[in-house]
DNA sequence: GTCTATACTGTGATAGAC
DNA sequence: GTCTATCACAGTATAGAC
């Protein structure tokens, strides 16, 4: 009935899930694992145990499954931000340490592989601009981070600076995702701790 | 003649080169701008300006054209090692920055942007094989040039650790290429000199 | 909300003349 | 080595019954 005729595992006990859930996580999968182009609705509608036409009983469109994923994937780091905004005894430091823990835990734990997709050529156009409009505040807000933890430190960086620093150290996080294509057994808590010192080592605190 | 009817400028004044080389020059920028699956063979004949049944006669089947050009911008960092292992004047650091500056000036170069979709879903296929295992050997002749620093710098590291720090330098310098995606007036230069920084900076030399 | 049937378009690739 | 013509098929999406 899951009728995963790839060379790829069959879904997990995800049977009970909803029509429109199945659809997600079997797309999730799919463009993880090939991308967005090279994933054919029927293929999406095939894992996920349905006929290729019903899709449309749940999104109007193929790339709006895409964009609903990527959307879903970038939002709890922002939850995260502000719980962290709200504890007033956690030094800059700390509250990039905890960050970069949450997001990356986030990478490997979901659906969250998607998330590195949307910088991917194929997926640039205005179809999927919510999710380059929420990416776009994800790398702001490690910005601030970074930027809080180096004036704590006593050496505030200058704009150009901190912008560079920003987009290296997001580039490392994201970068998890493609390392993870390469090597699915990377392991969470050693990437989250090497990213994180590297990280550390960048901004020489 | 060239029919460039995109929104990208037409090709530079190129209109001189072998048939071959218009090929994969316009290819190089489609894929790079769309994505491999995303562009289609009439896409690539059109900015070449021949018909698209025309492709066949210099290439067998589409995924050859990707495969040549990935296969063409990562050789030349093998031949740019090779000349500063004949110097032995050069320390390991010295080695490793001038790799570092040769190889991430590679990215702003000529076609080398497309080296990133090596990564990519779509491009998992035995199709390019080639392409990933030079990949591959590139990745593990940074493994060497970061292992020679650490050990002349007398902190040799452990083969767990030595991967895992070169995963993150290569991520670094792979990066780049999507970072120009997003901007493209990225300069040259300063990437060079942030992203050698931020490598050094990991190694604590 | 799922199905069958199908419309329509775009795709990679081939045949064969010049 | 380029062309025109075309094949065979896969693609997204829609129509309409249940």
């Amino acid at each position: 009935m899951t009728g995963a005729t790839e060379e790829q595992a069959a879904p997990r006990g995800r049977r009970s899930t909803t029509g429109r859930e199945r659809i997600l996580q079997a797309a999730a999968e799919l463009f993880a694992a090939r991308g967005f182009a090279a994933t054919s609705t029927r293929d999406i509608a095939q894992r996920a145990g349905i006929r290729q036409p019903s899709l449309y009983a749940h999104f109007a469109l193929k790339s709006d499954i895409l964009c609903e994923l990527l959307v879903e994937t970038l939002r709890p780091p922002f939850e995260y931000a502000a719980k962290l905004r709200d504890d007033p005894e956690l030094t800059a430091r700390d509250r990039l340490i905890r960050f970069l823990d949450f997001d990356i835990r986030g990478l490997f734990a979901g659906r969250r592989a998607v998330a590195v997709l949307s910088v991917l050529p194929e997926v640039r156009g205005e179809e999927f601009g919510e999710a380059h409009r929420l990416r776009r505040e994800l790398r702001e807000l490690y910005g601030r981070l970074i930027g809080d933890v180096l004036e704590q430190a006593g050496k505030p960086a200058g704009e150009d600076s901190l912008r560079s620093i920003t987009a290296i150290a997001f580039t490392l996080v994201e970068g998890i995702n493609l390392r993870r294509y390469e090597d699915l057994r990377l392991d969470a808590d050693r990437t989250v701790r090497d990213t994180t010192a590297a990280i550390l080592r960048i901004l020489e605190v």
